[in-house]
DNA sequence: AGCGTGACGAACT
DNA sequence: TAGTTCGCCACGC
């Protein structure tokens, strides 16, 4: 377990149910520019429900991947039950369930 | 210290 | 429009 890996759960900790976030936001509220980095670390070991992962898509509204159990259509599962429903392996309204770690201080 | 790999992203052809 | 290539940062060897 790395830093780095934790701070990305803490991340994924913040999503609201019922929305999805990208790697990139990840990445920026992170600070770095690297979407692999954040992708790496959340599918390293986090597949378990111990973090909302599944509620991490890329930012081409598609479900990407998942490591868990069942894999994407574990995934897909998992946002119906909260809400967020998924079509042809995207999701329904991606930007309006999009949660981009709106910070309630990024510029003051 | 360097190389390869990876739950992505953007650009190019 | 679809397929492919490079880049990006962190981690393991």
């Amino acid at each position: 377990m790395t830093p780095f890996q934790q701070e990305v759960y803490k991340a994924l900790d913040l999503i609201p149910k019922g929305c999805v976030t990208t790697y990139g936001a990840v990445a920026a509220y992170l600070g770095t520019k690297a979407v692999r980095a954040v992708g790496t670390a959340v599918g390293k070991n986090p597949n378990a429900p111990q973090v909302p992962c599944h509620r991490v898509v890329p930012l081409t509204g598609k479900i990407g991947n998942y490591s868990g159990q069942g894999g994407v259509a574990t995934k897909i599962r998992l946002l119906e039950e909260e809400g967020v429903f998924l079509k042809n392996g995207k999701v329904l309204d991606f930007e309006k369930c999009l949660f981009t770690f709106d910070h309630p201080t990024e510029h003051v």
